[in-house]
Order: structure tokens, then C-alpha cells, then sequence
RNA sequence: GCCCUCGUAGCUCAAUGGAUAGAGCGACCGGCUUCUACCCGGUUGGUUGGGGGUUCGACUCCCUCCGAGGGCGCCA
């Protein structure tokens, strides 16, 4: 687990320090994408991890990985398997495993030296290589090995992404309603968030399993649900089918305060409906519905993958947390502070200093999220065998999973290979940097939102795209919308709170889905214009041009983008990429004629190497959830 | 008070412990009028909040200080 940390590093001694000096063996590593000159292509580093990985695939770089292991396996002297990849080297490292790289104490330059030698046979025909800076190998690939790559790539309807080598059974846990309460801003990015994830772990071959753990138990259902009898269900079904979600809310809660008999009433309520009375239930399960066919109507219009079957509500995990009291009290785990039932996990401390406890079940005798949360790990890894699971909640959050995780360590229930992962975020700026607000200061409606960005979205069309019918507009505008809020949301990293700007998300510059989903329209153009039908996946790919073979090594990289973006749950990576693959194809579109091409194969050629750009562009935006327009 | 996260160009953001820290916007200079743009190229711009440490090598890891935000017993 985490690391408290504090502790003073120990000293090493001298001696000790002499004798482990000299890292240097400097096994190989991918080091990015292409090289900034032209003519140089990617390059490998002679430097730090062994990064080969051993499946053929369309990835050049794997391919050269693959040639050059048994050449490192001989410099290194080194039996072990170099299969390290990037998620395993913090790992690695804690175990000693990598700086077997440190035991080698030569002078990486020699080493590298010795590399080249032994690699100038098995990369005869795909790579030759040469000695760079302080022990880098920098690799430049043959056209002819490119173009075969780029030619299997194309043909590989995942556009050379390689599946994931052990398949796990994954739950994403992300945007999560209240019942009878708005959406705002604060579920926009866990929702946009959660459904990017849950597109790209499906696309890399993990069965995805979606839950939309809603807020639908707990003692406010008491006020609401007589609430809703005071206005009548057919008056309280239309005002809760209309939207207005915080009207609904406030005026229970008013009445709540004020109202000593409403109170009573809903506290009796809450009592009947923990006890199962049927009529109970069933005026409960008026409220989760309605509430839930809002939910779908804001999903849908954002354009996400979450609909009804995904719901998973606290409710659903009622039955189970007696059995998470019961098995905490067989383990010996179960504490009593102040009339509540707690448990200690160690290494966290409350304002006092003192062990802070996660309480299971409060002095009432009723239970909180904590033991929601607990019981539904159980369910997660017990029932659905899960093992991997994905909590797509505010950064605020952080210490609450941490402690519940730990409970769930130390009862047993949460052990490799099952484990959970809190994929945290920050939060959304208005210009002001303060959290973001409408102009009177209340928290923005996520449909307002939403509705804004269509509104904007369709004006932007309007105002460029004269050309296309009215229809037309609204159609791209509501992609051109959405796809702008989505990609700001997701293109920087989620950790970081970042500044809601409707300028800038809409801008047709720079890192913005307007700007990828514009380069893509841009080529399908081309293709409206083509008298001939040309597919990537059936024309061999020649390179001429500096900026062909550019774009080429780049169209390459898609593989480890969405590799990096899913390993890291960070989206971001993935933006990253398109937007440089946009940058390409701009500056070839730019440079090299693809309908005016003078010969007949470069034309072919290079409307396989804009098809290929398409593909990958819609698909990649595609697997942020982002629509891509054909024409814009 | 303790704990967590963040701090990078004027602005908005990138950067597995690796090469000279990169983009976009802005600004400045120069081109272009095109297979879809208000486009293209170039220049400008940095003590990566400060200081120390580990390392062959630190934006990245450790310590410390400063600044911003958040969390810390029966809400979720």
C-alpha cells in the first residue's frame, strides 16, 4: 500500500556506494515517436528498461524489440526474460528486478557500441542504427520495412492496436447520480471520463463491465417520498419528468425544516421503507425511476454508453450489509467507538492524532456509504469476478476508498490478482479559478451545459459551413458541441483542474476536437472529390516526401498511444496523439498534392496514407466518445 | 494541527528517471489565396515556485520551505 512516508532515507555508505556505481547497462526502450529532423525516424534508447515485447504486430517498434532481444540477452549476459512493460517498472524496480541494468558497470557508450555491432544483422532490410549522445541508439527505419508495416496496419481492422495479453474482467464505477437530485458540472468529468475508459478498455479486448452506482437509498427518501405524496404522483411524476431535479429536492427539504409533522412523517417513512413496507417500495421505486429516465435523457444527449441496465444503486447492495458486519466480526476487525460499530484501518489519523476509524454502522443502527462501498468490492470481485475495479470519482474522495480498500485488504476479501484503483480527478475551473459557477454563483446544470455547447456548436457551423443544409448544421453542430466539451474535459490530465473555456474547447486551432474532427472532414472531402475508390487496406503505401514518411511513422504510434492512455487510465495520452497525427496530416496536406499528384501511384498511395488518417482519427476520437462529422 | 493533490513560456496545457523541457494561443517578421478554413513558414519567449539530497543523468524520486485547492467519526 501507500507509503506514509516521513522516514529518513538511510545513508549508504561509501564503500557500498563505490562498488554499485556505474549503472550501466541501459538495456533498450522505445523512446517516442518520431525525432524532430526529418529524416531521422524513431528512436531507441539504449538507456533504461527492456521494453520488448514479444507478440509480431504492426508496431514497428515491437518488431525491432523483438529482433534485438537476443542481441541485449548476449551484451547483458542476462537469462532473465527482458519482457518489462511500462505499467510493471515501479514494480520492477521495488523488486530489484530492473537495475540488474545497474550490475552490468560499463560505460553505457561501450555498451551501446557493442549493441550496434550484434544488431546490424538481425535489423539487415528493417533499421539501421547508429550511436548517439550519452549511449542512444538512434534507429532509422528502411522506407521499405515502413511501408510494409503501414500496409499490414491498414489491413488490421484495429489499425495495428494490439489486444491486451491477459483479458481481465473490468468494472468501471463512474458518474453516479443522486435520485431526486440535478446532475451538475461535478458529474460531467467522471462521466466523460468513466465512458472513455470504459471505450477503450473494451477496444483492447477487456470485458467491461459498467456500473452506475446512483444514489438511491438512505434517509432523505423519507422527505422525498412523502413529499411526493403531498403534491400527488401524477403532479410529482411530471415535475420530476420536466427536469427540475434541485426543485423537487429543495422543496422537501424545505418543508423538512419547517415542518414538524412533515418531519415526523418522513421519518417514519424512512423506517417503512427500510422495513420493505410494499407501498413503500413502490412509491420509492416511482422516484428512482423517473429520476432514472432523466438521467437517460442527459446520457443520451451527451452522447455516452450508460443507459438502465447499467444501474447499480446503493439500494442493490441493502441485502448485503449485515454479511459485511457478520464477516468483519468473524475477522476480529469490528470495533465499538462511541456507540458505532468501527474498524481501525492502520496509517490513517484524525485531527487529534489519534487511529481514525471507518465506521460501519452508525450509533442508530444504521448503516452509511462505508459499508456500502465495503459490500460492494464483495460484490464486485465475489459475484461478478471481477478483477480489476475502476472508481471514477473526484480527487476529494481519495482518503475514503483508500480506507475502505484497506478494510477490505485486511478482511480478505480484496487480494491480487483483484485490486481497485481510484482513477481521480480534479476539478472544473471557471475563468475566475474558482470552482465553476453560473454568474449568480450556483452550481451550472450538466443539460445547461450540455444545451450550450449544442447552441454553440451549431452556430459555430452556421457561421463556416454555410454550405451545408440546415439539417445538416444541427447534425454536425451537436457533434462539433458535444466532441468540444468531451476533448477539453479529457485532453489534459485528469488529476488536474483545469479552466472551463467555451472559446477555447470551440476553437478551430489547436488541441481541440474541432480542430481533429475538421482534419478528418477535411479528408473524407478529398474522397467526395476522388473519381476513383481508394482504400488504405488494398493499395501499397509508397514514401516520397519527408512529410509522407512523417505521417507514416506516426500513423504507427496508434498502438501505443491507446496502449499508454489505457494502461495509465489517462485519456489525455491518447489526445496527445491525435492531435500530433492531426499536425502531420496538416503539414502533408500542405506539402504533397493527393488529387494533382502527378503520377498515378503516388496518388494511390497517398489516398491510402489520408484513409488510413481518417480511420484512425475516427476511430481514436471515437474511443474518447467524440462523434466525427464526414463533412464540416 | 495532520494528511492528500497541484505549482512548467505572457495565457491554456504536454513531457516512462534520459539527448538542447515541447505544443497551441498571443506577439513580431515573411509568404500564400489553394484537394475546405481566419491558412503556411520563421522568430520571440523557461532559474520547471525556492532551497537541499539521491543518481552517470531529475519537471519527474526523497527532505524542507512558500503558494493554491481539498480531506480529516457517525453526509455521500
Amino acid at each position: 500500500m501507500r507509503d506514509a512516508g516521513g522516514g529518513e532515507r538511510p545513508r549508504q555508505d561509501s564503500n557500498l556506494r563505490t562498488r554499485l556505481r556505474r549503472p550501466t547497462l541501459y538495456p533498450l526502450s522505445y523512446e517516442g515517436g518520431t525525432s524532430k529532423d526529418t529524416g531521422a525516424a524513431a528512436m531507441v534508447t539504449v538507456a533504461r528498461s527492456v521494453t520488448v515485447t514479444l507478440a509480431g504486430m504492426a508496431d514497428p517498434l515491437h518488431t525491432v524489440s523483438s529482433l534485438l532481444a537476443p542481441v541485449y540477452r548476449a551484451v547483458a549476459g542476462v537469462d532473465a526474460d527482458p519482457v518489462v512493460r511500462a505499467s510493471d517498472r515501479a514494480d520492477a524496480q521495488s523488486n530489484g528486478v530492473l537495475p540488474l541494468a545497474k550490475q552490468l558497470g560499463r560505460n553505457p557508450r561501450d555498451v551501446a557500441a557493442e549493441v550496434l555491432a550484434g544488431a546490424s544483422g538481425p535489423l539487415a532490410g528493417v533499421a539501421t542504427l547508429e550511436v548517439a549522445g550519452p549511449g542512444f541508439l538512434n534507429l532509422t527505419f528502411e522506407d521499405a520495412f515502413v511501408e510494409r508495416e503501414l500496409t499490414a496496419a491498414a489491413r488490421d481492422p484495429h489499425l495495428g492496436v494490439r489486444r491486451a495479453t491477459s483479458p481481465e474482467r473490468v468494472v468501471v464505477d463512474y458518474s453516479a447520480p443522486n435520485v431526486a437530485k440535478e446532475m451538475h458540472v461535478g458529474h460531467l468529468r467522471t462521466t466523460i471520463i468513466g465512458d472513455a475508459l470504459v471505450r477503450m478498455l473494451e477496444f483492447v479486448g477487456h470485458e467491461v463491465i459498467r456500473e452506475n452506482h446512483i444514489g438511491d437509498w438512505g434517509t432523505p427518501f423519507g422527505m422525498l417520498i412523502e413529499h411526493l405524496l403531498d403534491l400527488g404522483e401524477t403532479e410529482a411524476a411530471r415535475e420530476l419528468s420536466v427536469g427540475d431535479l434541485d426543485g423537487f429536492y429543495r422543496q422537501a427539504r424545505a418543508k423538512f425544516d419547517a415542518d414538524d409533522d412533515f418531519k415526523q412523517r418522513s421519518r417514519l417513512r424512512v423506517v417503512a421503507l427500510q422495513g420493505g413496507d410494499p407501498e413503500t417500495l413502490r412509491l420509492w421505486q416511482e422516484l428512482v425511476d423517473a429520476s432514472a429516465a432523466y438521467f437517460n435523457t442527459v446520457y443520451r444527449k451527451l452522447g455516452v454508453l450508460l443507459t438502465s441496465a447499467d444501474l447499480a444503486g446503493e439500494s442493490s447492495y441493502h441485502p448485503l450489509l449485515d454479511e459485511v458486519i457478520r464477516r468483519l466480526d468473524a475477522a476480529g476487525l469490528l470495533e465499538e467507538s462511541d456507540g458505532a460499530d468501527v474498524v481501525f484501518p492502520p496509517g490513517f489519523t484524525n485531527r487529534e492524532g489519534e487511529p481514525l476509524p471507518l465506521i460501519v454502522r452508525k450509533g442508530n443502527g444504521g448503516f452509511n456509504y462505508a459499508t456500502s462501498d465495503l459490500a460492494c468490492v464483495i460484490d464486485r470481485v465475489e459475484r461478478l469476478g471481477a478483477t480489476l475495479l475502476l472508481y471514477v470519482v473526484g480527487a476529494p474522495q481519495a482518503q475514503h476508498f483508500e480506507m475502505v480498500w484497506k478494510v477490505c485488504e485486511m478482511a480478505g476479501w480484496l487480494a491480487p490478482p483483484a485490486r481497485c484503483v481510484h482513477v481521480q480527478f480534479g476539478s472544473v475551473l471557471g475563468s475566475d479559478r474558482k470552482m465553476f459557477k453560473t454568474r449568480s454563483g450556483d452550481t451550472v446544470k450538466l443539460v445547461d451545459l450540455i444545451d450550450e455547447a449544442v447552441d454553440r456548436g451549431i452556430a459555430q457551423v452556421r457561421e463556416r459551413s454555410a454550405d451545408l443544409s440546415p439539417t445538416e448544421q444541427e447534425h454536425v453542430g451537436r457533434m462539433i458541441g458535444i466532441g468540444a466539451v468531451k476533448y477539453a474535459d479529457l485532453s489534459t490530465d485528469r488529476i488536474k483542474d483545469y479552466v472551463f473555456d467555451w472559446d477555447r474547447m470551440l476553437s478551430f486551432d489547436g488541441n481541440t476536437a474541432p480542430y481533429l474532427q475538421y482534419a478528418h472532414a477535411r479528408i473524407r472531402s478529398i474522397f467526395r472529390k476522388a473519381d476513383e475508390v481508394v482504400a488504405s487496406y488494398d493499395t501499397p503505401i509508397r514514401l516520397v516526401a519527408p512529410e509522407e514518411r512523417a505521417l507514416a511513422l506516426r500513423l504507427l504510434g496508434f498502438d501505443q498511444a491507446v496502449t499508454e492512455a489505457v494502461e495509465r487510465f489517462s485519456p489525455h495520452r491518447l489526445c496527445s496523439y491525435l492531435f500530433d497525427l492531426a499536425q502531420d496530416f496538416t503539414a502533408f496536406y500542405e506539402a504533397c498534392p493527393v488529387l494533382r499528384a502527378d503520377d498515378s501511384s503516388i496518388r494511390r498511395s497517398r489516398l491510402s496514407l489520408c484513409d488510413l488518417t481518417a480511420r484512425i482519427l475516427d476511430r481514436g476520437l471515437g474511443l474518447l466518445g467524440i462523434d466525427v462529422p464526414d463533412r464540416m
